[in-house]
DNA sequence: CTGGGGATGGGGCCC
DNA sequence: TGGGCCCCATCCCCA
C-alpha cells in the first residue's frame, strides 16, 4: 500500500509538473501568436498611413496641377506640400483638410496663390474645396485627411489671389479665390473671391476661451454665440485680403466691417442642396453629444428647393474620429441669391462623432469624401467652401452687411427654418435634438434655454418682481402680469369668428372653437 | 353634476 | 438676456 501510495504521489508530482509545462507552453504560444497579430496590425497601419499619405500627396498634386493650369502668373501654394512633393516634408501627427476646386469651378481663375506660411504655428488642417459642375446635382466636397505636422499652432494662409484687392477690384472681370485658414490659433479664415466679392469665412474654435475670438463681442451676423457653442464662424465683408498672423490672430488688413460677407462664387450647379427634413435622425444618438449643425441657406420663393449656403457642425464625444460630412448638393434654383457658402467645421475632441445629420445627407447621395481627423491637439476641424453660382455675382455685389444679417438663411437642418444667425440656428434645433443643456440646481427640470431656466427658478425663489397696480397681486413673469391685467381692462381681442364670443386669450378662442364650433 | 369659461402658472420658443 | 407670445395644465366659478 505504501508503494501504491508513493507511485501516485509521484503519479500526480508528474502530472502537476507537465501540466505546469503544457500552460506555460500554451501561454507562450498565445504571447507569440499575440505578438505577431499585434506587429501585423501595427504593419497594416502603417501601411494605411503610407497610403493615405500618397492618395493626399496625390490629390494635393491634382490641386497644384489644376491650379497651375489656370493660373500661370506667380503661384505660389502650399509651400509647404511642395517640399512635401519634393520630399521635403510630410504630414505625420495630424490631419490636412484641404480645399480644393473641381470641375470647371476649380482654381480656374487667372489670379496667383500664396500661401503665407505663417510663424512656424502649423496648422493641422488644409481644406480641400471641391466643386462640382453646374451640371452636378451634388457638388462634392471633399476633405482630405492626412498626418499632421507637429506643431499644432501653424497658421497658413492659402490665397488664390494675391493682387492687392485694390488693384484686383480694378482688374475685374477677373475671378479671384483666396482661402485663409487659421486653424493653428482655432482660427479658419475662408476667403472666396470672385470678382468684387469676398469671401472670408473665419472659424474661431471657441474652446480655447474667448481670448482666441477674432471678434470676443459678437459672433458673426452680429449674434452673440450661442451658449456652449464652441467656436464662432464669422464671414469678412472685404474686399481686402485676409492674412493671418502666425499667431493666428486674424489680420483683416481691409478693416472693413467685419460683420459678414458671403462668398460669390458663381457656380449654378453648387447654388442649392436638395435637402431634406432629418427629423427622422435618431435624435437618441444625436443627443449623446453636444451637437451644432445649422444650414446656412435658404428656401426658395417656391418653397421646391432648400438651398444650402452654410453648415456648422460641432461636435463633442467620445466617437471614433471618422466623421465624414457630406451633403446634398444639386442644381437648384438660387432665386436671386448668387452665392453658395458652404462651410462646415467641426471641432473635436481627440475622438470624433461619425453621425450627424449630415451624414444622413452624405448617405443619401455620396460624394467622394474622406474623413479630417483629429491633430496633435485633438481637434479636429475641416472646413469646406463649394463655390457658388458665377452668373449671379452682381446680385449679391451691392448687398449690405445689414440686410444680410437680417435675412434668415441659417436653415435648420431638420425643419428647414431659417434664422438670421447660426447660434439661433444651434439653439432652435436644440428643439429637435433634444438637448436640454440647462439644468435646475433645485429639481429635476431641465431646459433649453439658459433664459428659460432662469425664469423657471422663480417657482423655487418665489420672486414675483411683478406687481399688478390694480389688485396687488403679484406675478414672477412680466407677460403673466399683463395677461393679468386684461382681467381688470376687460379686454378681450379675440373674437369668434362663428358666433362673436371674444375672449382675452388666443388660446381660449381656440379652446372655444374647438368645442363650440368643432363641427363648422 | 357637468361643461364652458376665466384665471393662473409653467414651459416652449422666437425675436 | 429679457421680452413677448403661444400652448398647455390646473383650478375655480357659475350657469
Amino acid at each position: 500500500m505504501d508503494n501504491c501510495m508513493v507511485f501516485h504521489t509521484q503519479i500526480a508530482s508528474i502530472m502537476e509538473v507537465l501540466e505546469n509545462s503544457a500552460v506555460a507552453e500554451i501561454c507562450k504560444l498565445v504571447d507569440d501568436d499575440y505578438a505577431v497579430f499585434r506587429l501585423e496590425i501595427t504593419q497594416s497601419q502603417k501601411e494605411n498611413r503610407t497610403l493615405r499619405r500618397k492618395l493626399q500627396l496625390l490629390e494635393l498634386k491634382v490641386a497644384r496641377e489644376r491650379v497651375l493650369a489656370s493660373r500661370p502668373s506667380s503661384v505660389k501654394i502650399l509651400d509647404r506640400y511642395r517640399g512635401m512633393e519634393r520630399g521635403e516634408g510630410h504630414l505625420t501627427g495630424g490631419h490636412r483638410s484641404f480645399v480644393k476646386p473641381a470641375g470647371h469651378n476649380t482654381w480656374n481663375d487667372d489670379q496667383p496663390i500664396t500661401v503665407d506660411e505663417g510663424s512656424g504655428t502649423s496648422t493641422q488642417h488644409v481644406i480641400v474645396i471641391e466643386s462640382a459642375d453646374a451640371e452636378a446635382a451634388c457638388p462634392e466636397v471633399k476633405l482630405e485627411r492626412s498626418e499632421g505636422e507637429e506643431d499644432p499652432r501653424h497658421s497658413r494662409d492659402i490665397q488664390t489671389g494675391v493682387e492687392d484687392p485694390t488693384t484686383a477690384a480694378a482688374a475685374q472681370p477677373r475671378t479671384r479665390r483666396s482661402i485663409t485658414e487659421v486653424s493653428g490659433t482655432l482660427n479658419a479664415v475662408l476667403k472666396s473671391e470672385t470678382d468684387t466679392k469676398t469671401l472670408t469665412v473665419t472659424h474661431s474654435l471657441l474652446h480655447t476661451g474667448p481670448d482666441h475670438r477674432s471678434d470676443p463681442g459678437l459672433g458673426r451676423l452680429g449674434c452673440p454665440p450661442a451658449p456652449g457653442s464652441d467656436y464662432l464662424p464669422e464671414f469678412h465683408q472685404s474686399q481686402r485680403p485676409v492674412h493671418s498672423r502666425g499667431d493666428g490672430d486674424t489680420l483683416d488688413t481691409g478693416g472693413d466691417d467685419p460683420a459678414c460677407s458671403y462668398t460669390t462664387e458663381k457656380d449654378p450647379g453648387n447654388m442649392l442642396l436638395g435637402l431634406e427634413r432629418q427629423t427622422e435622425l435618431a435624435i437618441g444618438d444625436w443627443n449623446q453629444y453636444s451637437s451644432s449643425v445649422y444650414t446656412e441657406g435658404y428656401l426658395d420663393k417656391k418653397g421646391e428647393g432648400l438651398v444650402i449656403n452654410e453648415v456648422t457642425v460641432k461636435l463633442e464625444g467620445d466617437v471614433p474620429p471618422t466623421w465624414n460630412a457630406d451633403s446634398h448638393l444639386g442644381d437648384g434654383h438660387s432665386q436671386g441669391r448668387d452665392f453658395l457658402d458652404y462651410r462646415e467645421s467641426l471641432e473635436t475632441n481627440p475622438n470624433v462623432l461619425t453621425h450627424s445629420p449630415l451624414h444622413t445627407l452624405r448617405d443619401r447621395n455620396p460624394v467622394p469624401t474622406s474623413m479630417g481627423s483629429s491633430d496633435s491637439d485633438g481637434h479636429v476641424l475641416f472646413d469646406r467652401v463649394l463655390n457658388s453660382n458665377r452668373d449671379k455675382t452682381q446680385a449679391w455685389g451691392g448687398v449690405a452687411t445689414s440686410s444680410i444679417c437680417k435675412e434668415k438663411r441659417f436653415l435648420c437642418i431638420f425643419c428647414n427654418k431659417g434664422f438670421s444667425c447660426p447660434q439661433k440656428v444651434e439653439i432652435h434645433q436644440r428643439i429637435h435634438t433634444g438637448e436640454k443643456r440647462f439644468s435646475c440646481t433645485q429639481c429635476h427640470m431641465r431646459f433649453t434655454e439658459a433664459g428659460t431656466l432662469k425664469r423657471h427658478q422663480r417657482v423655487h425663489t418665489g420672486e414675483k418682481p411683478y406687481s399688478c397696480p390694480q389688485c396687488e397681486k403679484r406675478f414672477s413673469r412680466q407677460d403673466k402680469l399683463k395677461m393679468h391685467l386684461k382681467v381688470h381692462t376687460g379686454e378681450r381681442p379675440f373674437a369668434c369668428t362663428h358666433c362673436g364670443k371674444r375672449f382675452s386669450e388666443r388660446s381660449y378662442l381656440r379652446i372655444h372653437q374647438e368645442k363650440t364650433h368643432s363641427t363648422l
